[in-house]
DNA sequence: CTTATAAATAACAACGTTGTTTAATTATAA
DNA sequence: TTATAATTAAACAACGTTGTTATTTATAAG
């Protein structure tokens, strides 16, 4: 049996009341008596019943992630920084790898303030499950009812082939992975074509290379091919992720392509580690903080007033300018 | 306000007690008007209030992990695999990404019964902290109290080793990251030492290869400079874990050499994702599934009966063949 | 010295459940 | 019928807090 405020009143000779707003730090207690209770809450190592606090006041300070895919490391840093700015606020994260309904479920057992679902693939919810609940997801629209916070990612392409043109580079490839399901990559795929065409680049069969697959190898694999072809290079290369542009680098020193010198590359996935790989990379898309502010920002937003929040939130890419461009070469 | 078991009483024209019986599935409520009542309950969208439920009954069904290093994909999998053993059991399982001490405090404030820890450093923890909870570690020794879940890295090297010699190997080399920081890694590297002096085997300047980092490039690198000298080559390399391996299996594909054919491989780290690399590799340490199995008993006998046990408990290691190991050519 | 006023504490009613005790109803046997 | 047992439902006391209201005690004003 643990110690309740109930014991200390005793041992205090106050009442439990009293008890409770000395260690709430209530204005209403004589600071004499209230230093004595705290003493004695002190020695006898009391912990307060959150459940039975909870059930007085309908708060827990506390936001709940859903993240079903901790295999992807792709999100971890983003988790992290959330995590970082939802105590800012003075709340603190808690995670759960389940699946978005049953995670929810959970949640609400614990009394969760709000939650945050990043879900990689569409589901069909009920909406009985987060009546009530201030939810928003990222990365994919769960529901056109649950706000939504996303990334223009048309956009960064945009800004990535812009940069390069204005660098003098007209021979530009896409390495990616476009599989049918997973919506964003398609979407950077098609916001890089939209560029090409606007840019009145020059479309050759080296234009878009296909990883068919995320990881580094995939990357690795399909930056290989494209060098190793008799045709003229490409004089500048935008990988479609962090992992996937570390095996285009990876690939292109393998075949004594120095970078920025002989080929320029620019990744997607601004995140701190891109300064981290064996040439710091130029990169496009929101910053992992902003992505993780504007998340967060938006919950807090829906706390406060659920109307106020608009359905779907579009994050804005940057370019942030590391060493791995340079100026085409005059071919 | 959302409804409770009172409202439902009133609907039903029975009192709350009723309700709550009716609810738990009581036999102590006749058929009809529990159906009556679990009917409306439906029809209200009731949901139970398990703050109210919790400060009644004293358990909260739900065991956290605190897991403060997510950016490490190698744990991603087990975790995965935890969180289904503590469900096959009828549990929860909740995540918090702070280290261990502000994770606690959390996971007290939500009434979890049992705490389970990966955290790579030794923390110093208040005693206060933990105190009436039960908590175990993994990976790291906490402190001397709590009950620590280890894996016998020598004796996995040993296996190793023995395989390998079994089939005639006798120049073998270990590549890995031995840094002082990590005392698993260190581990590793002595058990290689140990069996290597064991079986009598040729040490040579190329026995141990330090790649000086964990991620797959330092494996790849590291094998890269070891197939690249011009003394003559191990006839089998063990990697110390899964993503070096995978930087091996890379370097020694593109020196043209044949796994098992030419080299034979062994890696660290008895995970599923191994049968997926290059070449499914043969691999050593416990699996995934036992150690996550061993974590999630020894909880549950925590909870039952403190006392019952052991402060550490080591999980024996075993060999998965693969494809990736063949008998020796004779030299 | 009252008496009004302020300060400090005590008392008590919530919060929404569960589990135990007590009461009312119904069924069963004498 | 009536006494008795079995079934069903109601009443009530927890659980450990917080917040509101009531009471006591100290302080100041007249």
């Amino acid at each position: 049996m643990s110690i309740t405020i109930k014991d200390i009143a005793e041992l205090a000779g106050v009442s439990y009341s009293t008890v409770s707003k000395a260690l709430n730090n209530s204005p209403l207690v004589k600071p004499n008596t209230k230093a004595k209770i705290i003493r004695i809450a002190k020695e006898q190592g009391y912990e307060p019943n959150f459940a039975a606090r909870r059930l007085v006041q309908k708060q827990s300070h506390t936001i709940g992630l859903v993240w079903p895919t901790v295999e992807r490391v792709a999100l971890s840093t983003l988790v992290t920084k959330i995590k970082e700015e939802i105590e800012k606020h003075g709340y603190s994260m808690i995670l759960s790898i389940n699946s978005a309904s049953t995670a929810i479920e959970m949640f609400k057992r614990f009394q969760i303030d709000a939650v945050i679902v990043f879900e990689e693939t569409k589901q069909k919810m009920d909406a009985s499950v987060f009546a009530n609940l201030p939810i928003i997801s990222y990365g994919t629209a769960l529901n056109n009812e649950i706000p939504f916070v996303d990334v223009n990612y048309r956009q960064a392409m945009l800004l990535g082939v812009k940069y390069l043109v204005d660098l003098g580079h007209k021979r530009i490839s896409f390495v990616g992975d476009f599989s049918p399901v997973d919506q964003r990559q398609i979407e950077k795929y098609e916001g890089f074509l939209e560029a090409f065409e606007k840019y009145n680049l020059p479309v050759t069969p080296h234009t878009i290379v296909n990883t068919g697959g995320l990881d580094w190898y995939d990357g690795y694999h399909a930056t290989k091919r494209l060098v190793e072809t008799d045709s003229t290079l490409p004089t500048a290369v935008i990988g479609s992720s962090y992992d996937i542009s570390a095996g285009i680098i990876r690939a292109l020193r393998e075949k004594d392509l120095i970078i920025p010198k002989d080929i320029s590359v620019i990744g997607y996935d601004n995140i701190p580690q891109m300064a981290n790989l064996e040439t710091p990379l130029t990169s496009i898309g929101p910053p992992i903080d902003v992505i993780a502010k504007e998340i967060v920002t938006t919950v807090f937003m829906l706390m406060d007033e659920k109307d106020s929040v608009p359905t779907i939130q579009t994050i804005h890419p940057e370019l942030k300018e590391r060493a791995s461009c340079a100026i085409a070469k005059s071919t």
